[in-house]
DNA sequence: TTGCTCCTCACGTCACGTGAGGTGGC
DNA sequence: TTGCTCCTCACGTCACGTGAGGTGGC
């Protein structure tokens, strides 16, 4: 068998001499011989198999350490392994795209010069008429609209007012869209985790809550959203949902098991895929939109949207001539169903001024 | 307005003290006063929109020196080069996830234990009836099957055997097919330029050629394919193409702008829309293939493939006994049918022994 | 006094690329 | 002799993380 020099060897198994001494050196490929004089590096062609194989892996971007330990497996765990490699990567780019996208929404709408707008607003909770607590929270100001819906019981009500409490001191005046976008889950999220470890008693229920605000600069507005509480949209006489709900059911609906009409009656309605926990692992959804004078916008609670029909909640928007009214109507046409859970509402206007 | 220290500056924007002390260095990001006794920094609220755009750009990995001329720029500049940032990541994302596949469909073949399989061939190029020269070329062995159909004139048939040539070369016993994966077709493209370059003489043609190739190795076929060559599979009597055209009248039918039959008779149905033309820029299709006994495969070039009905092909292939009668049958039926052009042909059979 | 923040080196990480300066074989 | 390859340092790249050792203000 001729053996091959490291310039040869190299060649073939396209690396580089550089990086084959430095592959000699960490146990990664060493050569079969090195000449006790000269200090040359003799390999024989049988190594070029492997020599490929790591050539390969690094052009995938595996990490050396990682490329080590997969070199030892059998071909079947190496394809394994390579899979598992790349979906890590192909989520860490999807993660980045999702980055990318939020910011340049940010940074258009940043250009367009729009008139001086401004909001009128209104925010309201009610017990409903069963529940023996409040666990909803809104809240509304010039530059925050939200509302939160903490699971029944003492925590739940801690962590939703503790959620939006963290969102109201992160939204300062000169603070701008990219800090709520960035920050303001994951400071909610630790708020919530801190409302638990202060409850000091057990028992209390779950420091759980979901979660929909909008964060305003100018004419743009930062959605941020985890759980079933919505928001919607009332341009030109037209009602839009904006957020997704994150729910057993609606993940049912999605896939096509389960029909929109079915799933308002689904004896599993409550059950969230996502939420505030406190865990540091909230995952919400975020957007930026572009307002227009005359848009008016609807956060609410699954108090209201689970009872009372869309239809409904639009010709009640449709027909309130300003956020005072439009939110009492709603809580009363929550009542007229029954009002089996508590309700949050924040309704606000946009206008020129 | 108050001044805020590193520490606090640092977790307002996201960053770290040290990273802030990089940009500074860098002038990246200056703070608005150094106290000149301690040397402490101190920055500005209103440079916080500033620093939270640096941490987002460097969420997306954007490097340092990219980031100093996006945060130059207006809105919505900075916004299509965080886009056109994206897009390059998207692409080697792709490329990566492209290599990945392969080698795992290498991998994965590696493992399965299959019955010693060898193969018979048949290899045969001819002029046809009208042309004045011959620039296709034909290729088999145990262990690599290759046509290659050079365009018209002297250069083109140089570049068409060059190519094959090359694949000859780094074919040799003990290869593996990850060499043929990673470095057939850019050392065929090398050939071409050489064939391009050695001809002494201009005036005889372009050195651009066509290749479709399959290495093997036991019951793995790796194919390298780009032009208008094609490879066939027979297999339970089914003949499938297993490579995709890289013609201008292919690209239409893929576009839905032209249908099938009406490529065949396309005036510009000979334009390529990729070859290898020795310029290193050569960007073929590549696979892995696992192979059963019993498979009859074929390689031809346009000569063939245009001018022959595929379900004539098929038959002529069904029924011909062996790999030799085969090509014969299938240059006759070109020549039933004109043969207008060169005609490259290979068969080869898949046996157990 | 203790604890907190700030400072400036300076080394470690990652996987090499790129000389610098010198040797060995045709 | 020239040109080629090989060798071993050693520094540069990239964007920090992580101490080390010391200062300043409540």
């Amino acid at each position: 068998v001729k053996l091959l020099t490291i310039g040869e060897f190299a060649r073939a198994a396209g690396l580089t001499p550089k990086a084959m001494r430095l592959y000699d050196e960490l146990d990664l490929l060493r050569p079969a011989t090195v000449d006790g004089e000269s200090g040359y590096r003799y390999y024989q062609p049988a190594q070029l198999e492997r020599a490929r194989l790591i050539a390969w892996l690094r052009q995938l971007r595996m990490p050396l350490a990682t490329i080590r330990s997969v070199v030892s497996l059998s071909p079947e765990q190496a394809a394994a392994a390579v899979r598992s490699f790349m979906t890590s990567v192909l989520a860490e780019t999807a993660h980045r795209q999702r980055l990318a996208d939020l910011l340049v929404d940010y940074l258009s709408g940043r250009d367009t010069a729009m008139p001086e707008i401004s909001i009128r607003y209104a925010a309201r909770t009610d017990q409903g008429a069963i529940r023996p607590n409040n666990s909803d929270a809104a809240y509304a100001s010039d530059t925050l609209l939200a509302v939160a819906d903490g699971v029944a019981g003492p925590a739940g009500e801690r962590a939703s007012a503790a959620a939006i409490s963290a969102l109201r001191d992160c939204v300062l005046p000169g603070e701008s869209l990219l800090t709520a976008l960035a920050s303001a889950v994951s400071s909610a999220d630790r708020a919530v985790g801190a409302s638990a470890s202060s409850s000091g008693q057990s028992g209390d229920g779950e420091s759980v809550t979901t979660l929909t605000a909008f964060v305003r600069s100018g004419s743009q507005l930062a959605l941020v959203h985890i759980g079933d509480t919505r928001a919607y949209q009332l341009r030109d006489g037209e009602l839009l949902q904006i957020t997704h709900d994150h729910s057993y059911v609606q993940s049912l609906v999605d896939s096509g098991e389960l029909s929109p009409e079915e799933a308002a009656s689904h004896p599993q309605a409550m059950l969230l895929t996502k939420a505030l926990t406190g865990t540091g692992s909230a995952a919400a959804d975020v957007s930026v939109h572009s307002v227009s004078a005359g848009d008016r916008y609807l956060l609410c609670s699954d108090g209201l949207s689970r009872v009372v029909p869309s239809p409904d909640i639009r010709s009640a928007l449709v027909a309130a001539p300003d956020p005072e009214s439009a939110v009492d109507a709603l809580i009363a046409l929550a009542h007229a169903h029954g009002a089996p859970d508590n309700i949050a509402c924040v309704v606000a206007d946009v206008v020129t001024r």
